[in-house]
DNA sequence: CGGTTTTGACCCGCGC
DNA sequence: GCGCGGGTCAAAACCG
């Protein structure tokens, strides 16, 4: 299981102007400007805009590579933990029993644990893998179904934190589902909501959500199945409160307008790939850097730019100010939760 | 008016 | 055969 197909995410950072910020000397930003020629006032607003724009990349841009780094760290655990399950498969075939669970069929369980204590939504995210030729079990049996489709079924399971306030069984994971029913489970007081893809029949996939019986605050979405269509892009699922970052459920990607007329597209298929696309970021900020900061020294700030320091500087504030955004973090969340279960399902048809 | 949610009824497998 | 429990159906209610 490569990480590349795991998340298939995309960044798009559509940052909006943001408030005034009087750290930079206002003369500066309006000389840069009266070369071009433009008025005054409208200047000024646009270079406080502008400048607005670059401090909030630059924070954006060190949430990011923190949360770059937490994904790394869980991506290399996760990996870790297959690997060691898989080796032990191949070396023992009859050494099932250890990596079965209580309910008696063979799982995989990969749990990926909260890494800090930001307001991340999904708490942990875990990929649960029936063997084909295993049964289910309770929470994940459809034992009505043919033997066929018991082969064919993927199942993964997701956990997610909601506000404890929050009664809803609703997990967002940038698909569309239509409740089919409702039912109160005898190891769980918490009722259990069936879901189904709004696609069905097309659409075979399912899905259960119930509340952890250890936290009320957790919700368990059980999936059954795997989607046949791209994610439905509609902005309930994964709806961004701040619109500086638009999140697409249809490709997972944040739509990001980093400077007029720029869009960027961060692909999360791989650590190697998020870093160089956060550089990308950051050229693109250190252009707009640039244009703020050139008039006073130009050649300076060019090389200070060109400085390591000061790139992974504008690396850590980029990310930070993603990394801060709770909706970016819910957006992040639900499309690697949603690339977990197609990369589960796709890897058990290989 | 069409799509979604709610909810009681029904179906089916399992254990006794 | 019966009861139990999980899963699904489908009519009514709800909503935009």
């Amino acid at each position: 299981m490569e990480f590349t197909s795991l998340v298939d995410t995309s960044l798009d950072l559509n940052f909006r102007p943001l408030r005034v910020s009087d750290e930079l000397p206002k003369q500066e930003v309006e000389s840069n400007f009266i070369g071009l020629g433009r008025d005054l006032v409208p200047v000024k607003d646009e270079a406080s805009n502008l400048i607005e724009e670059l401090n909030r990349v630059n924070a954006e841009n060190k949430k990011l590579t923190e949360m770059l780094t937490v994904m790394c760290q869980n991506y290399n655990s996760l990996r870790n933990q297959l690997t060691e399950y898989m080796s032990k498969q191949n070396s023992s075939t009859s050494g099932a029993d250890q990596d079965q669970n209580s309910d008696g069929s063979k799982k995989i369980k990969i749990e990926n644990n909260n890494n800090n204590n930001n307001n991340n939504e999904i708490v942990k995210s875990s990929v649960q893998v029936l063997n084909s030729e295993s049964s289910s079990s309770d929470e994940d049996s459809s034992t009505k179904k043919p033997r066929e489709e018991h082969i064919k079924t993927k199942t993964s399971r997701v956990y997610m934190r909601t506000e404890p306030s929050d009664t809803s069984l609703i997990v967002k994971d940038g698909y569309q589902w239509r409740k089919y029913g409702q039912k109160v489970t005898r190891d769980n007081p918490s009722p259990r909501a069936y879901f189904k893809c709004s696609f069905a029949p097309t659409c075979p996939v399912k899905k259960k959500v119930q509340r952890s019986v250890e936290d009320q605050s957790i919700l368990v979405a059980t999936y059954e199945g795997e989607h046949n269509h791209s994610k439905v892009d509609t902005a309930g699922p994964v709806t961004t409160t701040s619109p500086s970052s638009r999140f697409n459920p249809k490709n997972n990607t944040y739509a990001a307008a980093v400077m007029p007329r720029q869009t960027l597209t961060l692909d999360l298929a791989e650590p190697k790939t998020l870093q160089n696309d956060i550089k990308k970021v950051h050229s693109i900020t250190s252009t707009s850097s640039a244009s703020g900061q050139k008039r006073k020294s130009p050649g300076t700030d060019q090389q200070q730019q060109n400085r390591p320091e000061f790139q992974h500087f504008l690396i850590e504030q980029m990310a930070s100010s993603l990394t801060k955004d709770p909706s970016f973090q819910a957006a992040l969340a639900a499309a690697i939760s949603g690339k977990f279960l197609q990369n589960n399902s796709n890897t058990k048809d290989k």
